[in-house]
DNA sequence: ATAAATTAATTAAACGATTGATTAATTTAA
DNA sequence: TTAAATTAATCAATCGTTTAATTAATTTAT
């Protein structure tokens, strides 16, 4: 009933109702957006979205399949490329800056979607997405501690926590950050000379966090 | 029309209400939440809600506006109390640790607002709580750094901005972090072990952070 | 190659259910 | 007795979904 032969010369509706769903579930939630407000933002009749995906639930699912950042591919190119540690973790902190800061209503819709207890399988899907990630990156941390760069007492797991918890609260809450950092447009977020700094206050903040006190005076020699 | 005379024997339905849709709202978001439901499950006519607030969003503001931790004033004992700047930060963390761990539906309620373009208003009333704070912790920071103690050159913003993130992100998504952690029950999150890890955790990284090196030398000295 | 048949894509209209809100009547307390 | 508190019933509006009809593209048969 539902995919079957295709047209090649139309519009992809199809592709039009993923996209704004997107968009409006990031900024308004699921519940708040109606099927007739999504299709008419997406220029499509109503029916498409049953005739496609079967519910609004199904779209959403969709959605958050299709869309999600396959960000374990490109965690792994990290690990190819010649390096210290810190290299690694610094890329680490470059690369979900750059991807979370470019996709930020999708990522404020997959937060929301973890902080709710509605729809668990969902959190499921969201999760399977995410996990495999968190072990590349405690392999970086590791061959840190093992090369003798990092601290051997680290809390791995809440020190990843503060890497995407630091990022989160900034680029998904625009309104309280430009209020913390005294700016007046919510534009502010998505610029590139926040960018810049929130880079720079992770790496530095994960320099002091990670590197032990001897690797620290090697590379900042006191007076 | 709303608020009158008052019996004094009577079981206190406003409260109830209040209650039960801070938990609601919480759990599942604010338009997942019909009036209906709420009202059964505080155990209440629907048309209370109209009588005590109004609507359905004047119940959800009215709950924001009385439930809204008034953090400022124990922020402002831990100035007067005796210490290192150090000290008031590492109070400030367990304060918010406390805070958020104790009424995490609600906090995740509040954090989900900022996180949505819905209802400006509500953002605003957010923030106006908020902001105060901010002010009483960068005050902390500036104290160190006054004394010698801190660095110079720390982005106190941002600094702030991943105290706030780590502990936002550890507790609203209960399910992230028991994947994180490896653990089975999400009320491991809700844990006394768990919030000493947290704890434990961002201290040491804010102390690693703030810390000028001089400083971290005469407290940790070298072999 | 072309007409007929078939299937996919799209539409406007309507479905029953549920939504938040309100009514008018009743109970409770002072 | 009077005003506040509470109730069951009902309101119009909107919800997600479905229908039945139509158009557009593709396949099949000639």
């Amino acid at each position: 009933m539902f995919i079957k032969k295709k047209k090649i010369e139309t519009v992809d509706k199809r592709e039009q109702l993923l996209k704004t769903a997107s968009q409006l579930f990031g900024e308004k939630g699921f519940e708040a957006v109606s099927t007739r407000e999504l299709a008419k933002a997406a220029d499509v009749n109503i029916a498409m979205i049953a005739y496609y995906f079967g519910s609004k639930e199904g779209l959403f699912k969709a959605m958050i399949e299709e869309r999600f950042p396959k960000t374990v591919t490109h965690l792994r190119n990290i690990q190819k490329q010649e390096g210290s540690a810190w290299d690694k973790i610094s890329a680490v902190i470059d690369l979900y800056a750059e991807k979370m800061m470019g996709n930020s209503t999708f990522h404020k819709l997959i937060f929301r979607e973890l902080s709710l207890e509605q729809r668990p399988e969902h959190r499921d899907i969201i999760l399977a997405g995410i996990e495999k990630n968190w072990e590349v990156i405690k392999t970086y941390i590791r061959e840190g501690q093992e090369c003798g760069d990092f601290k051997e007492d680290l809390d791995i797991e809440l020190t990843i926590a503060s890497v995407f918890g630091t990022i989160f609260q900034l680029i998904n809450m625009p309104c309280w950050t430009i209020r913390l950092l005294g700016e007046k447009d919510e534009k502010f977020v998505k610029s590139e000379v926040f960018k810049v700094r929130m880079k720079k206050h992770l790496k530095e903040m994960m320099k002091a966090h990670l590197f032990t006190k001897q690797y620290s005076e090697k590379i900042h020699p006191s007076v």
